[in-house]
DNA sequence: TTGGGTGCAAATTGTTTGCAATTGT
DNA sequence: ACAATTGCAAACAATTTGCACCCAA
């Protein structure tokens, strides 16, 4: 069986003391369809639950889980941060300009290309950030 | 000699009247020792030149400006954006952990592979951002 | 002259914080 | 029992907006 996020000892394991509400947002963040959430979406969404929870500790745990690396903040468009539970793998993300939909992908290539770049900088690489923005090609032989 | 952004016809061509205020936030763009801005720099550096101008303005123009495609806005780490003058050349930034230090590079493989990913998803690349967070490597041999 | 542009202050949005009450260990 | 955690409301930070006045075309 995968290993389930939302599990005491994942908390106890980065310090974390087991509180419900805590449980609560792994649970969410593991079993939501959409892999990014707002603070506000994971708020709301406990609410529509019926968890009784409040939008200040909401932030913090998340904060929490950025710090203990159970989660990673995203920036993409829009003033607000996105989380995801952190799965391990590296991925970066492709948003539809049209639909907004977010697409998760893998590129070694890429990567090692990065860690080249810093090193001809004479830095080593310790992150990034990498967002592509698409869009639907219009259909051939389409037109308006 | 290079051509200047700050001039008056940059700005009706693309269809925005010929104000001190956006003059002097070009000009501040283009002469700026540091590349990337943000409205508060902006501002405070405009008044320091004793120009007389409002935040709001600032920032009411910036958009203006991105949406002209005249400024690109990057939204890095903390909390502000962060705007440059769009050169045409499409680069990428590297942001050093240690000092902030933003540094400008180019990789045309990158882009290529990007390009390729997007279509293996059916998708069209419109476009995207990256940026390398990275760290001065510790010198060999020199230990706490 | 006149509609776009500006400055000010007030309003929004997203997030953080102080503090008393509550809860996990 | 005791420190960590929570919820609330207030505080903040970044950005946007309403509106009366102003200025470039």
């Amino acid at each position: 069986m995968p290993n389930p996020v939302a599990e005491p000892q994942n908390l106890r394991r980065v310090g974390l003391k087991v509180t419900q509400q805590r449980i609560r947002i792994l649970e969410l963040l593991e079993q939501s369809e959409v892999k990014h959430l707002s603070a506000e979406d994971v708020y709301r969404q406990l609410l529509d639950r019926g968890e009784d929870i409040g939008i200040a500790t909401v932030y913090r745990v998340l904060n929490q889980f950025e710090a203990a690396g159970l989660v990673r903040r995203h920036h993409f468009e829009g003033g607000q941060a996105l989380y995801e539970l952190e799965s391990g793998d590296h991925h970066d993300h492709m948003v539809c300009l049209d639909t907004g939909e977010v697409i998760e992908f893998e590129s070694p290539e890429i990567e090692k290309l990065q860690e080249q770049i810093a090193a001809q900088h004479g830095f080593l690489l310790e992150d990034h950030r990498l967002v592509l923005f698409v869009r639907k090609p219009r259909p051939a032989g389409r037109v308006r």
